[in-house]
DNA sequence: CTTGACCTTCCCGTGACTGGAAGCCCTATC
DNA sequence: GATAGGGCTTCCAGTCACGGGAAGGTCAAG
């Protein structure tokens, strides 16, 4: 399987699977003429990597993970701690964002949105 | 004013007052020892920066509102439309986030988190 | 034999800073 | 007058997770 077939498989595109590669989260062989062969292995990895990705964890997370799921004498609880952090910055994210948003929605509501210079938007950033 | 008591003033880095004159947002003038001043005008730029920037406005964004700041022929429609485009990423992002942290905690909750190598998390990564 | 679709590496750019090094400036103290 | 400190300067590198694009090798089909 060639690059090309596993990012399809994947959903991953093939810069990032090469970015992988690099930073050793995987680590397919090679062909005589260079070209990246991957076997099940890897795409289980890949498809793993993928999944945490799409879950918002970092890319060291990530790596930890792997680890993690690998090694058969792990405990849950490292698992689940790495999970409960992320989920806490997560939330914490949601808060900003939505902060921001309850004062934007409201800015923008306040905003004629016509021809006139006359706007509540720039009058409360130049206020601060 | 130098940058030290412009940085306490603004709640901006001194680090990040520089960068903002690196690109072209503020240009304070200088003393002769090289030395940055800052006037009023440029207190009350960088003031409204800091609120902009806090409600995750994008730099670019941030020069075009003070340039319609200074502008006393906007239209506020054009304001608006930058405002509600911001808004809109916003609650885009919001969504994503509110995804991942639905599935995150579900999956924690599922986790035991003690010492035995079983884990629900995992498995789901795995599975993809 | 050529075309076109693959693949390779390498390097730069992203956004908005942050950290740190090397060195100048100013004031206060001994 | 020397020195210590704090503040200021510039410049360079790093962040995070890739994405774009160039220059060139490889392979299957026609």
């Amino acid at each position: 399987m060639n690059i090309g077939d596993i990012a399809q498989r994947t959903g991953l595109p093939a810069k990032t699977i090469r970015y992988y590669e690099e930073i050793g989260l995987v680590t397919p062989r090679r062909e005589a003429n260079g070209y990246r062969v991957f076997d099940d292995k890897d795409i289980h990895r890949l498809t793993f990597l993928a999944r945490a990705r799409a879950l918002g964890f970092p890319i060291e997370d990530c790596r930890t993970l792997l680890a993690l799921y690998k090694d058969d004498t792990r405990a849950s609880a490292d698992v689940k701690r790495i999970a409960q952090d992320h989920l806490a910055q997560i939330e914490d994210k949601i808060l900003q964002l939505q902060s921001m948003r309850d004062t934007l929605t409201h800015l923008v509501h306040e905003c004629a949105g016509d021809n006139r210079p006359d706007c509540p938007i720039l009058k409360d950033l130049a206020k601060g």
